[in-house]
RNA sequence: GGAGAGGUACCGAAGCGGCCAAACGGGGCAGACUGUAAAUCUGCUGGCUUUAGCCUUCGGAGGUUCGAAUCCUCCCCUCUCCA
């Protein structure tokens, strides 16, 4: 290869990896790398790390992800960091107060979990998959103290959280303090080239930088790309928040959800999301921003879109589908999960307990209060009674937007008997 | 080691002897509206029975009192400051 075409290549995967991301630091130290890896076919080794601290992954991790994929496209390695010991300490990042640890049993439940959620967007098979604690849980208390001493109170003290935690005269226990420095030596240990993570991460990206300095390595390139509010369009989308559109929930939940977020926020994900791989969407999208557009129509685009990527294209129309039966024509969903119920002594069934088992309310008085509200319908008539006493039969049942078709035996039908006998079909 | 602040329902946060099942905000659920939007408005949000009541809650255990989330004692936990 030439220099023209070397440096061509150069650029051309430069631009890949630019698109959709926030910073780059190190961009010059990034065309020397790409030629080199160009020139010696030597793969760079890019980095993106995550702690198993819940067990699902989001649409939030997947803006790291995708990027790590750009990586492996254009014929890189990616190294997908499980930080099975980190999470044991727990990142401060944006933390307001010290953030409990978690048990390591729960760590590892996780994090076996994640490299299965994380198929679905890189191919795991040409991807290094490692965990943290290989070389952290090995580490003796002499090579930690070692560690420690690459850097400073002072310094670590400059990162902004711990900065304002600091100054409000709020507690910093010391095990955060070290988060950074740990996150930082796993770099030194993969010997990463890159390394991708969010907006927030930046300090403890930039500290790898340094750490890898000072233990021989050449720095690395650090990318960090924008983080993704939640679908209440508020908070940074996080589990615990309950704002996620999970990469393994339901393709019928997934599609919902992000039918619901706002016009605004819809217009963000396209943006940040598509990364510049939904260029299709980008004339839709500009005339919606500019109010002369069908938002709806784009939304359901964008639904299918993330469904279609975790789930595939055939339930991505499936959800698709459901969506616009169940919630926009308000028909009953062919697929209500049929609940089967037995009378009592009496030979009928009370309605609140109908109600409670059906739909997993934790008490009578949760039951009471969604009749009061006028929140029951049965076959379609709403009811008021919560004395009602049903007969063994089939009902539809619905409440909100919860759906159920109620199958309830007689005393003495076999609790197994075929489903067909006297079921009303809407 | 010394000084101080605090632990209230899912979360945040009032209450500081009875009118407290406990204000208010958030969240959640439901209803109206709608493009299932968003925003907005309304209601509900300990349990059991019911239109009256009963039971269990305010870090834990005791105690004072006719009566405590509110007072006292001991204990546990969290946080800050000084050393």
């Amino acid at each position: 290869m030439n220099e023209a075409a070397l440096k061509r290549e150069v650029e051309r995967q430069l631009a890949v990896i630019r698109a959709g991301i926030q910073d780059l630091v190190g961009e010059a130290e990034l065309r020397v790398r790409l030629a080199e890896s160009i020139r010696t076919k030597r793969p760079l080794r890019v980095k993106l790390g995550m702690d198993p601290s819940a067990p699902d992954l989001h649409l939030g991790h997947t803006m790291g992800l995708e990027k790590l994929r750009d990586f492996q496209e254009l014929g890189h390695l990616p190294i997908f960091l499980i930080g099975d010991f980190t999470a044991r300490i727990g990142d401060p990042t944006g933390k307001k107060k010290t953030r409990p640890a978690l048990e390591p049993d729960e760590v590892r439940r996780n994090a076996a979990t994640y490299v299965d959620q994380v198929r679905s967007i890189l191919d795991v098979g040409r991807a290094s998959i490692r965990y943290n604690g290989e070389w952290m849980d090995r580490m003796g208390p002499a090579d930690f103290v070692k560690l420690c001493s690459h850097y400073s109170v002072a310094r670590m003290l400059e990162r902004d959280d711990f900065a304002k935690r600091y100054a409000a005269g709020e507690s910093i226990a010391l095990h955060e303090l070290l988060y950074p420095l740990v996150q930082a030596y796993d770099s030194v240990a993969l010997q990463a080239d890159v390394e991708i993570g969010g907006t927030d991460q930046l300090f403890n990206l930039l500290v790898g930088r340094e750490i890898q300095r000072d233990y021989g390595q050449p720095p690395q390139v650090v990318i960090t790309h924008a983080l993704l509010v939640g679908i209440d369009g508020r908070e940074k989308m996080s589990k615990s928040l309950g704002n996620t559109v999970g990469i393994t929930d339901p393709p019928d939940q997934s599609y919902g959800r992000l039918m619901s977020i706002s016009d605004t926020l819809m217009l963000d994900y396209l943006g940040l999301l598509g990364f510049g791989r939904w260029e299709d969407l980008k004339t839709a999208a500009a005339e919606v921003r500019a109010g002369r557009g069908d938002p709806l129509a784009l939304k359901h685009a964008l639904a299918f879109r993330v469904v279609e990527r975790f789930h595939g294209r055939d339930a991505a129309e499936r959800a698709g589908e459901q969506f616009r039966s169940v919630i926009q024509r308000k028909e009953e969903p062919e697929d209500a999960p049929e609940i089967p119920l037995s009378v009592g002594e009496d030979g009928t069934m009370g309605l609140l307990d109908l109600l409670r088992s059906a739909l997993h309310l934790p008490s009578n008085a949760e039951a009471r209060r969604l009749i009061a509200q006028g929140a029951v319908r049965i076959d379609g008539q709403v009811v008021r009674d919560g004395s009602a006493r049903l007969s063994p039969g089939a009902y539809r049942l619905r409440v909100g937007r919860r759906f159920a078709k109620v199958r309830l035996r007689g005393k003495s039908e076999s609790p197994e008997g075929s489903a067909g006998a006297g079921s009303a079909r809407p």
